[in-house]
DNA sequence: TCATGGTGTGAACTTGGTTCATAATATGCA
DNA sequence: TGCATATTATGAACCAAGTTCACACCATGA
């Protein structure tokens, strides 16, 4: 009866073992000293046991970055259905992306990696196909935002689509946390909090797209208790 | 007599030419395929003459990196000193930096790369202190333009130093690229021109910040003329 | 109980970066 | 010029780590 299934259900356990064993062992030992041999062995299995799952090491960590980006995904979903305005909303993307890096510190240079050609070219097709389906919802759950706004005229379409106004905020959060994240980058650099300077660009481009409501950009109180907001309401 | 510095001269022309051969390798066979004992043997030499001149494969990588981050650095600082006003030089670093990443199309992949931790850490000090040394020139000069900006009333600092407000079109401009090149992404989006949406949203993030002169966001006529303006005067 | 198909194993294989003993060459001195 | 010595180039050998695969093991079903 239900054995195949009971076979399937172990599979999938040592799957998601191998997965949270590797990235144990880069948050303890870095992604340069992840070993395959040494993620097997820690898991109790032998290294071709590890490669009936994973048909590379480039396919496991595809595989470990389309896994958080779930997660990350399941929280723009969570902004895109708040209860607020679609300003407040917009927002929100920026703060709530910035929060889920902060609490997994090692996911974005994952996904640096990832999507380095190095290894987004090694890696199997079919690998490549579920992280970016993952993207797809959450595309069309922002894209939704911003066509609300549009229709309740919070935002002037103008020269850009849908789309492409979405991308700007995104660009600014993904930008600037990149470029803070270099090394050697910050140094030369004397920001002294970043977040802070990340959620400012973040209203002062909302501003620029004459979102509405406006954000009083010099308001210092009025951002904190924005972002307090948020993370008392989406990320409790 | 002058028989060292003939020899300095040999061994600068030799690492040049094994630079330029690697970037030659790149573009023809990619990042992934580049090896060093062929990149030696494309230049007529044993592996351990290459070893002479970068002490490993990652090290050779920030050294093609530092020599195009050069290049481009010395795009942005004739921006700074261009002599145009303060707000069309700060949407020309847009402009030439995008200029640059498509006349260097395998510029931005080795970057990421580059920055990557797996290749950064394991590159030598050195050579990581030697690219980032290009950029400190960089920052001071943009800086001066945006406090030449704060000077004449053209923005207010607000509650971001100038270095703060400078991050803000950086990451603009970072962002999008990153995002735009990340292959799989772009095909979600239906981003029809995605340099006109770089550029537009350059001018939003600067309207945002309420730098004067605002640009008229709606008026595609007025940005191409800037563009193309940018492109004669300083990319020629 | 035995034949069979599937699964796990880890030693062997492969690839490619790195080293180093040796050969070749240059330098300096008598 | 010729010899002793230091420097540099060489590429075969080395090594690390990802990947494979022949074999052992085990569960299933007749």
């Amino acid at each position: 009866m239900g054995t195949r299934e009971r076979r399937q259900r172990e599979l999938e356990a040592r799957e998601q073992l191998f997965l949270e064993t590797a990235r144990r062992l880069i948050r303890e030992e870095g992604l340069l000293t992840l070993q395959m041999a040494r993620l097997a062995r820690a898991c109790d299995y032998a290294t071709g046991t590890l490669y009936q799952h994973f048909a590379s090491k480039e396919d496991l960590l595809v595989a470990l970055a389309t896994q958080r980006l779930r997660e990350h995904c399941e929280l723009f979903r969570r902004v895109a259905a708040w209860s607020a305005g679609t300003r407040d909303r917009m927002f929100a993307l920026t703060v709530v992306d910035e929060h889920f890096s902060r609490r997994h510190p090692t996911y974005s240079k994952l996904m640096q990696y990832v999507f380095t050609e190095v290894v987004w070219e090694t890696a199997t097709p079919e690998r490549r196909e579920r992280l970016t389906a993952e993207l797809a919802p959450v595309v069309a759950a922002i894209t939704g935002v911003v066509e609300e706004a549009i229709e309740r005229g919070e935002v002037a379409p103008g020269v850009l689509s849908a789309q492409e106004l979405m991308l700007g905020p995104w660009a600014v959060c993904h930008g600037m946390q990149s470029l803070l994240q270099t090394r050697g980058l910050l140094s030369q650099l004397a920001i002294a909090a970043p977040r802070r300077t990340i959620y400012v660009h973040a209203q002062v481009l909302l501003n620029g797209m004459n979102w509405r409501p406006l954000a009083d950009i010099g308001d210092e109180a009025a951002l904190n208790a924005a972002v307090e907001r948020i993370e008392r309401e989406l990320l409790a």
